[in-house]
RNA sequence: GCCGGUAUGGCGGAACUGGUAGACGCGACGGACUCAAAAUCCGUUUCUGGCAACAGAGUGUGGGUUCGAUUCCCUCUACCGGCACCA
C-alpha cells in the first residue's frame, strides 16, 4: 500500500497526487523531480544585490554528438557545488553553453555530405537533453553558442578595437601547406610530415596572418599568478614555465661578410661565462646557416636535415647532438678571439636569436657537443668551497645554504671528458677570466654586462618564451575576420555598424580548401574607405578565441547594444571554474589576456576571470584486446567482458562473453574510441537513474584525482539509494501504522517537535550525536576541503549507525525523523531528485533545493565521557574513558592505574608521560 | 633530459593540523530468506603464528628528526602528467 501524500505540485495547479512507492523507481522518481524544477523555474536567477552571488562554472562542452563520461563528472562536481552554496544562502549562477565552432563540425560534414551548422546544430539538441536528464540545476535562459552571430558579432567587434589600440596586427605566419589539396592543414591533420587526405608530404609557407599582442601582457600575466592561490599549484607553474621569463644579456658576437659589418646576436643568462666561449652554434634556418650552406653541399644537406626533425617533440631532449661547421667565424666581444660558428640541430630558430654562444666547459649541451666534434672545453667558474663564499658571490649568499651542501667542494676537480654536476653551478666565481676572475655569478654579468654595454656590443635584457598568439585560420566552420582588403587603401576593418559579418550557414567543405573562397557573394564587396571593388578577408578566428570571454557574455544574456553590460560586474569574476587540466595553460592564459585587454577597454572591471580553479581527474576505463590473426590488435568494451578472480577476489583473467575465450587487459586508461572502452551515460541513466550515477562518480574518487569506471561501483551506488530509500519508507510505514488518521504530515511533522533533547537515553544521544556530528563533517567536506567521497562515506556510515537503532518510543522515532531529515538534505546537492521526493515523504512540502543548509545543533555534540588511546612507548596497549572535563593530572592518573599499561610497564617507573587532550596517552618507560 | 605529482589490504580509496593505519565502498568467503534465482539481511575479510586469548610485522626502498611518522627532512626506485635541448 502507497502510503498517499499532500500534493508540493498542487500550489503549480496539477492537483497531482504524490505516492512513495515501496520500490525505488529512479525513472518516476526523477521526471517528477524535473518537472517540479521546470514548472516553478527553480534554476532562473537574477542579479540581486542584497545577496552574495556565487557564480559556478563548468568549461562549455564542444558539440561532438554525444555527452562523454568526462562531460558527467565535470557538470556533476559543479552541480554539487551549486546546489551546496545555493543552500548556503548565495545567489548561485550556473550557465551552460557549446564552444560550436571548430573542425570536427567539417570533417563530419565532409563525410556527410552535411553542413557544419547543420551537424553542430542537431548535436546541441541532443547533447542538451543529455544534460538536462541529469538534473544539473542550469540557466538554461543563458544558453548560448559561439557559432551564433550574436555571439561572435562581439568576437569582431573586439578584434576591431585591438585593432585600434595596435594589440592586434598582422605579420607573416609559417603553416601546414598540402600541395595537393591547396590547403592549410591544422597540426592534428598532418601525420608522419603528410597530409591526412592526400599522403602528400606537407611544406611550410609563409602567409599573412593576424597576431594578438598578448606579450604586451606578460609581466602581468606572471605576477597576477600569484594573486590565484587557489588555483592548483601545478596549474600555475605551468602556466609560469610557458611565459617562460628569464633575465640575461644580449650581446653581439662581430664578423664581416662579404665587406659588409654584422654581430652574430646571442642571449644568454650565463654571461658570466663568457669568457668560456669556445665556438657558436647558429639554428638551421639562421641567416648564417643559409648562407654557409650555398657553397657547401655537405652543410647544406645536413641543414635540410635538422629543419625536417621533428622539433618541438619532447622526445629530442634524448636526441644526439649533431652538428656542422659553417666555416665562418665570429670575433669574441672581450677578447677579440675568432671563435668557430656552428650549425647545430639543438639550436631554436624559435627561441630568442636562433643562436647561442658555446661555453663547453659550464653547460652540458655544449660539453657534449664539444667532445663530439672535438671543440677546446675551458673551465671558467670554479665551484666555491664551504667558508669561501664571502670571497665568491659576496653577501648574497647564505651561510647555511652551504654549508647543507653534501660535498666539500674541490673534492671532484675539474675533467673536460666527464661532465659533473657542479660546472653549472651559479655559486661559484670566475677563474681563467683576466680581469673578472674572482667575481660571483651576480658580479660577474654587472661586470661583464656593463663592459659589453661600452663597446656597444651587448646589455642586459629579459627574454620570453611567451610569443603573439595568432588567431588566423583558413577554415570555413569559425568567425569571419572582420576585415575588407582594398587594392588602394589595404586592410580596411568592417565598419561597427556592418556587424557581424555573417558567416553563411550552408556550405560544404570538400577538403580542397576554406569554401569561403569559392563563394562570391561572401567575399565580393566594396571597400568602406572608397567604395571600390574590394575583397573581403576569408580567414576565421582561432576558437579559442570564442572560448576567452564566453564567462563574461553569461552574464550579460540577450543584450544586443554591447558584447557585456553592468549585470557582468555583478556576477564577475568566475567564482569556481572547473575543467579538465588539459585546458591548464592555453585556454586559460588566452581567457586571462583577453579578460584584462576588456578591462582595458572598460568593459569588465577585473583583471582575473577565474577566481577558484578545479581540475578533475580524468575517467579512466579497462582496456581488453585480442591480437587477430593479422598482427591487429582489436578491442573489446568492458561490458562485454568477463573477469574472472581467484578466491581472494584476484583477477586471474578475463574471457569474451560472446565465445568465452580469453582476452589481454591492458590496464586502464582513458575513455576513447579507438580503444573501445567507453560507457554511454545515457544507457546507465537509462539503467540506474542519473542519481546513482552522479553518487558513483562523486564518491568513487576525489574530483582532482583520476576516476576508475567500474559497473560494480555503479551498481554499489545504486545499493546505497535503494537502501536510504527503503528505510525511509519503512519508517514513514511505521509512523503511518501510529498516526490515527490520514493527517500524515502534521503527525509527522509533531514528531519531530516533540524531541526533548534533555531526557535522552544513552542509545537516543549517541544517534543524536552522530547525526550531527556527520553534518558538521558533510559540511566542511563540501564546503572548505571540495572533497565528496568522504562526505557519502560519512553519510553512509550513519546509515549503518542509523540500521542498528531500534526505538520505537516517542522520543526514539523523533530522533529517527530528525536523522533521516538530515541524511536527505546532506545527500541532496548530490542526489537532488531522489531526495526531493524523500523530503516529501518526511512530511515537508517547502522544496529542498532551496531550503537552507542545516545547521548542527551545538547541544548534541556534547559529550559527557571520552576514550583517550593508551599507548606505552608508542604502541597502543589500552584505552581508559575519562570526563570529558578531566584535566592532564587526572588523565595521567587514569591512565597509569590501568590494568592493561601496568602489565606492560612491567613494574618501572614512567620516564616521561605525554597527555595530548581528548586524544591519546603516551606512557614512556 | 627538465618540471610537477603519486606510491597505503585482492581493488577504489580514508586517516584534514605529527597522535588508534585501513573509515566508506567494491570484490571475495560463510550464513539467513527462497522450490530456485534476483533483491534483501547478518557475519568474516592487511599479513604471519595461534583453537583462542593474544603476540609480532606492516603505508614503494634505505636512512633521519620525534615520546610518537602514512603525515616532516634526505637518498633511491617505480609509475603518472606536463614540456621548452630555453641558451
Amino acid at each position: 500500500m502507497p502510503v498517499r501524500y499532500p500534493s508540493p505540485l498542487k500550489p503549480l495547479g496539477s492537483g497531482e497526487v504524490f505516492f512513495m512507492q515501496e520500490r525505488y523507481d529512479p525513472a518516476a522518481v526523477e521526471s517528477q523531480a524535473r518537472s517540479y524544477w521546470q514548472a516553478a523555474d527553480a534554476f532562473s536567477v537574477s542579479e540581486d544585490s542584497s545577496r552574495p552571488k556565487y557564480y559556478c562554472l563548468c568549461m562549455f562542452p564542444y558539440p561532438s554528438g554525444r555527452l562523454h563520461m568526462g562531460h558527467v563528472r565535470n557538470y556533476t562536481i559543479g552541480d554539487v557545488l551549486s546546489r551546496f552554496m545555493r543552500k548556503q544562502g548565495y545567489n548561485v549562477l550556473q550557465p551552460m553553453g557549446w564552444d560550436a565552432f571548430g573542425l570536427p563540425a567539417e570533417n563530419a560534414a565532409m563525410a556527410n555530405g552535411v553542413p557544419p551548422a547543420k551537424w553542430t546544430y542537431d548535436n546541441i539538441a541532443y547533447m542538451k537533453g543529455q544534460l538536462q536528464s541529469l538534473g544539473f540545476a542550469l540557466d538554461w535562459k543563458r544558453e548560448l553558442a559561439t557559432c551564433r552571430p550574436d555571439y561572435y558579432k562581439w568576437n569582431q567587434w573586439m578584434f576591431l578595437r585591438m585593432l585600434e589600440k595596435g594589440i592586434a596586427y598582422k605579420k607573416t605566419g609559417v603553416v601546414n601547406w598540402d600541395p595537393v589539396d591547396q590547403t592549410v592543414l591544422a597540426n592534428e591533420q598532418v601525420i608522419d610530415g603528410r597530409g591526412w587526405r592526400t599522403g602528400a608530404p606537407v611544406e611550410k609557407r609563409e602567409i599573412p596572418m593576424y597576431y594578438l599582442r598578448i606579450t604586451d601582457y606578460s609581466q602581468d600575466l606572471l605576477d597576477a599568478l600569484d594573486t590565484l592561490t587557489d588555483w592548483p599549484e601545478r596549474v600555475r607553474t605551468m602556466q609560469a614555465n610557458w611565459i617562460g621569463r628569464s633575465e640575461g644579456v644580449r650581446l653581439g658576437f662581430p664578423y664581416e661578410l662579404e665587406g659588409e659589418k654584422h654581430t652574430l646576436n646571442v642571449f644568454t643568462t650565463r654571461a658570466d661565462t663568457l669568457m668560456g666561449v669556445t665556438f657558436c652554434a647558429v639554428a638551421a634556418e639562421h641567416p648564417l646557416a643559409t648562407h654557409a650552406a650555398k657553397n657547401d653541399p655537405a652543410l647544406a644537406a645536413f641543414v635540410e636535415e635538422c629543419k625536417k626533425g621533428t622539433a618541438m617533440e619532447a622526445e629530442l631532449a634524448v636526441m644526439e647532438k649533431k652538428g656542422m661547421p659553417t666555416g665562418l667565424f665570429v670575433t669574441h666581444p672581450l677578447t677579440g678571439d675568432q671563435v668557430p660558428v656552428w650549425v647545430g640541430n639543438y639550436v631554436l630558430m624559435t627561441y630568442g636569436e636562433g643562436a647561442v654562444m658555446g661555453v663547453p666547459g659550464h653547460d652540458e649541451r655544449d660539453f657534449e657537443f664539444a667532445n663530439r666534434y672535438g671543440l677546446p672545453i675551458k673551465q671558467v667558474v670554479e665551484e666555491v668551497a664551504t667558508g669561501d663564499w664571502r670571497l665568491a658571490t659576496g653577501q648574497n649568499q647564505s651561510g647555511a645554504t652551504l654549508a647543507s651542501r653534501q660535498q666539500p667542494a674541490a673534492s671532484s676537480p675539474f675533467s673536460s671528458t666527464q661532465w659533473q654536476d657542479w660546472y653549472s653551478t651559479k655559486a661559484g666565481f670566475c677563474i681563467n677570466s683576466g680581469k673578472y676572475d674572482g667575481l660571483g655569478y651576480q658580479q660577474a654579468i654587472d661586470a661583464i654586462a656593463a663592459d659589453l654595454s661600452a663597446l656597444g656590443l651587448g646589455q642586459k635584457q629579459v627574454q620570453w618564451r611567451l610569443r603573439d598568439w595568432g588567431i588566423s585560420r583558413q577554415r570555413y566552420w569559425g568567425c569571419p575576420i572582420p576585415l575588407i582588403h582594398c587594392p588602394t587603401c589595404g586592410d580596411v576593418p568592417v565598419p561597427d555598424k556592418d556587424l557581424p559579418v555573417v558567416l553563411p550557414e550552408g556550405l560544404v567543405p570538400d577538403g580542397s580548401g576554406n569554401p569561403l573562397n569559392k563563394l562570391p557573394a561572401f567575399y565580393e564587396c566594396k571597400c568602406p574607405k572608397c567604395g571600390a571593388d574590394a575583397r573581403r578577408e576569408t580567414d576565421t578566428m582561432d576558437t579559442f578565441v570564442d572560448s576567452s570571454w564566453y564567462f563574461a557574455r553569461f552574464a550579460s544574456p540577450g543584450n544586443d547594444q554591447a558584447m557585456v553590460d553592468e549585470r557582468a560586474d555583478y556576477w564577475m569574476p568566475v567564482d569556481q571554474y572547473i575543467g579538465g587540466i588539459e585546458h591548464a595553460i592555453l585556454h586559460l592564459l588566452y581567457s586571462r589576456f583577453w579578460t584584462r585587454v576588456m578591462k582595458d577597454l572598460g568593459l569588465l572591471k577585473v583583471s582575473e576571470p577565474f577566481r577558484n580553479l578545479l581540475t578533475q581527474g580524468m575517467v579512466l576505463n579497462d582496456i581488453y584486446s585480442r591480437k587477430t590473426g593479422e598482427g591487429r590488435i582489436q578491442y573489446f568494451n568492458p561490458a562485454d567482458v568477463d573477469v574472472q578472480v581467484d578466491a581472494k577476489g584476484t583477477r586471474t583473467g578475463a574471457t569474451l562473453r560472446s565465445d568465452g575465450q580469453p582476452v589481454e587487459w591492458e590496464g586502464m586508461r582513458t575513455m576513447s574510441k579507438s580503444k573501445n572502452n567507453g560507457v554511454d551515460p545515457q544507457k546507465l541513466v537509462g539503467e540506474y537513474g542519473a542519481d546513482s550515477i552522479r553518487l558513483f562518480m562523486m564518491f568513487k574518487a576525489p574530483p582532482e584525482d583520476t576516476l576508475e569506471w567500474s559497473d560494480d561501483g555503479v551498481e554499489g551506488a545504486a545499493r546505497f539509494m535503494r537502501k536510504v530509500w527503503r528505510t525511509v519508507y519503512e519508517f514513514v510505514e511505521g509512523d503511518r501504522r501510529q498516526a490515527t488518521g490520514d493527517s500524515k504530515k502534521e503527525e509527522s511533522l509533531a514528531v519531530a517537535r516533540s524531541l526533548s533533547p534533555v531526557a535522552l537515553t544513552d542509545s537516543q544521544r549517541n544517534l543524536r550525536r552522530a547525526a550531527h556530528a556527520t553534518l558538521v563533517k558533510v559540511t566542511d567536506d563540501l564546503g572548505r576541503r571540495r572533497i565528496f567521497n568522504t562526505a557519502i562515506a560519512a553519510v553512509m556510515e550513519l546509515m549503518n549507525t542509523l540500521a542498528k537503532f531500534e526505538d520505537d518510543s516517542p522520543q526514539g522515532r523523533a530522533i529517527v525523523q530528525e536523522t533521516l531529515e538530515l541524511v536527505v538534505q546532506m545527500l541532496s546537492p548530490i542526489v537532488p531528485h531522489a531526495t526531493h521526493a524523500l523530503w516529501q515523504a518526511l512530511g515537508h512540502e517547502d522544496s529542498l533545493m532551496d531550503r537552507a543548509w542545516p545547521k548542527p545543533d551545538p547541544q548534541a555534540l556534547v559529550q559527557d565521557e571520552i576514550q583517550l588511546v593508551v599507548q606505552v612507548n608508542g604502541k597502543l596497549r589500552s584505552h581508559v574513558t575519562v570526563a570529558a572535563t578531566a584535566d592532564e593530572a587526572t588523565i595521567r592518573e587514569a591512565a597509569l592505574a590501568d590494568a592493561g599499561v601496568q602489565r606492560w610497564m612491567e613494574g618501572k617507573a614512567p620516564k616521561k608521560v605525554i597527555v595530548v587532550k581528548g586524544k591519546l596517552v603516551n606512557v614512556v618507560v
